[in-house]
DNA sequence: AGAACATTTGGCTATTATGCCAAATGAAGG
DNA sequence: CCTTCATTTGGCATAATAGCCAAATGTTCT
């Protein structure tokens, strides 16, 4: 068991946040729900977003770095896929503790 | 049913949105934390943190608009308390989720 | 090689977030 | 009522983020 320093309690905290913000952003979020079910290019996502391609890219450029989902690249296109598909029933938990209250929602 | 609208989902984006950015703060995300066994009030939780009272009453204030914290006045002191408590089991979640990248964990 | 397509990157401006100080508020006690 | 203690609010300077355009990169097809 290592002795947890305060060095090592402010990355775990910094490792939390990073993700917190990488999905604090409603494009960055929708992009993350779309690509629940499938994986997606970058065209197909751009098609649904009210902004430039340069900036979807970014957006999903912000999201690789933070680990959440990952690209591969097919021909001309670029196709993204999400990582971990359990971070959106996490959002749904949110959602309900908020509404709810109920101190053992979330199944934790 | 209601029809889901475009409104609806961008409404249910930003709520989400708004929860994720008020926890996606190293500082805020450490206070949340003090607050998931009791009750503190700002002093208590101001000696644990390298910044100005003043800086941290307004995270406290944040959260507690995000519907994260409540507040009460006890005496001099206010008291701050976590309203969803399993929103931390959530943040484990996202750890285990990005470094074990197992689709079904978190339970869901 | 050159054109066409998909995506990323650079650069710039506008908006938003952060953090400190000083001043204001509110409660308790002399 | 005046002081002290705990906390919040206002104001301002600085930093971080977002989004657009234009240019660059990488791929396929001819």
């Amino acid at each position: 068991m290592k002795p947890t320093t305060a060095q090592a309690q402010q990355q775990r905290l910094n490792n939390r946040v990073a993700v917190l913000k990488a999905l604090a952003h409603p494009t960055r979020l929708w992009l993350v729900e779309q690509l629940e079910q499938q994986e997606r290019c970058v065209c197909e996502l751009t098609d649904g977003v009210d902004a430039d391609i340069s900036t979807v890219s970014k957006h999903l450029s912000l999201l690789r770095q933070a680990g959440i989902v990952t690209s591969r690249r097919e021909g001309k296109q670029i196709y993204y896929r999400l990582e971990t598909p359990c971070l959106l029933g996490m959002l749904t938990c949110i959602e309900t503790a908020l509404e709810t209250k109920t101190p053992g929602c979330c199944g934790n």
